[in-house]
DNA sequence: CGGCGGCTTGATTCGAGTCAAGAACCGTGG
DNA sequence: CCACGGTTCTTGACTCGAATCAAGCCGCCG
């Protein structure tokens, strides 16, 4: 696998990649999808480049027509829109292995408002459209890509059932649980988010005032760490607030770890 | 496509199917889809058999693995979940020549806690997995498929940021502005809503008191007639209090007739 | 050291939920 | 034809969670 990773590197040019070896998120989170190492393989000689993006700022500019596609290698992202009065609307945050605009692809024309931007710094690699039209006549991967957008979706859907139903406790720990779970399952493991309060409200549809009063109340509940940034201390407890069943992201394995059953 | 018709209810057999033709909300979708009249042909050669299903009750029950796809040919129906306590979740609504439960065909294990509930009665025609297999095999039938779960994903996650940003008259304004443009896109003109104020306090994730008085403040505005059930007067108006942009329905024509533009 | 972005806290307002009860509108059966 | 029971719609009074406004604080970077 060492191999593997020179090879993308070289491919990639000059530019320093790091997470494209076989137990890369990206790795990772393609056999969840139903693909096969050959298939990660394919996906990898697509690359047209590897581009590092700072914090802050976008990965898609929204309503900009682009021909290529972009997956997110490192760091952390978001999936958002920007209402009229400039305020920003996240649908989801995306992680290592996350395809950040596979939505333009499929309907170009439409969701021009919606762009990425990176919370981090990060790591993407880009594929032009041409060679994603070689990666569609994979049957495996074309599978893997839909199923991606699918899974995509029901974890818009679950935010909006959310949004409506819980409180802003259960909205927060809800989305904690969340990032939680994805990463998890894609081999990152520290149990520390690296997204602002600003962004969990817009994530959450709260104002960041009363998040971090939430934030705060989690903290004295012993479930957040008492560090200013997020770092989840008791997960159980966490998801028991929530009301978390992972069962929509669609997970390989761990379900249990993070499925709550009550009855 | 008198005859059409007449085949499409022989093949049914006993029940009579009034919305198989050519002009039907059927074709007129499929043809917004990207797909022709022959796919509209092997589609409905494809349905195993038509079944009525009486307002209130399941036309897909939540949970329940079947091997079959629906899809609705006349009446409304609506895409839900239920929650612990009971309540029901609204993600959106269904009209004639919406398919019900794609999603199930896409990602079986998953999404069993939704389900979909008729409203009116209504009319579907059933269509085993078997023939779905078969009919992925067209390709323009394929990606009209794969669209409709993207728009469907769509009009989702346009729910999510309107319930997450917008006062309750925006919210519910927003939803019958959808449910205009979605239905007058398959040729039902009718500016009344066959749908009940209960309906859309949980589609728009308000109590349904707060509905109702929304309403009448409607109905004060001219916007809404003074009837008891839900019937809209003045579109424009409506459509401006719902700072309704219709592009992420991704309609054939007559975008300019919902699309507000303020700047 | 100064500035800026993110975090924290308090005071106040207000939109929407909840509870409760009555009215209008069916469809159904006597 | 009317009486009945069940939805749906309507209205009022009250509560409360979260937004907003307004400062002050902390930590980092130039």
């Amino acid at each position: 696998m060492g191999a593997r990773r020179e090879f993308a590197v070289c491919a990639a040019g000059t530019l320093h990649i790091s997470n494209t070896s076989f137990d890369s998120p990206l790795a990772l989170r393609l056999k969840s999808l139903g693909a096969d190492l050959d298939d990660l393989d394919s996906l990898l000689q697509a690359v047209t480049r590897y581009v590092r993006v700072a914090a802050g700022a976008d990965v898609v500019r929204p309503g900009e027509p682009v021909r290529r596609s972009t997956v997110l290698l490192a760091g952390v992202a978001c999936y958002y829109v920007r209402s009229r009065d400039g305020g920003r609307s996240i649908f989801s945050f995306q992680h290592g292995g996350d395809f950040c605009d596979l939505y333009r692809y499929v309907l170009p024309e439409r969701d021009a408002t919606a762009g990425v931007q990176a919370l981090t710094d990060v790591e993407v690699a880009v594929i032009d459209y041409r060679e994603m039209d070689r990666l569609f006549a994979r049957p495996k991967l074309a599978l893997a890509f839909w199923r991606s957008t699918m899974l995509e979706a029901a974890i818009h859907r679950e935010r909006l059932t959310i949004a409506r139903r819980g409180s802003a406790q259960e909205r927060v720990a809800h989305l904690l649980c969340e990032q939680l779970a994805r990463r998890e399952a894609v081999g990152i493991d520290s149990s520390r988010l690296p997204i602002s309060q600003i962004d969990v409200a817009d994530a959450a549809g709260l104002s960041v005032v009363h998040v971090n009063r939430t934030v705060q109340t989690l903290r004295h509940l012993n479930v957040l760490s008492e560090a200013s940034h997020l770092e989840v201390i008791d997960r159980k407890q966490l998801a028991q607030i929530a009301n978390f069943d992972g069962r929509y992201l669609n997970m390989p394995q761990d379900l249990s770890k993070w499925t709550v059953r009550v009855d």
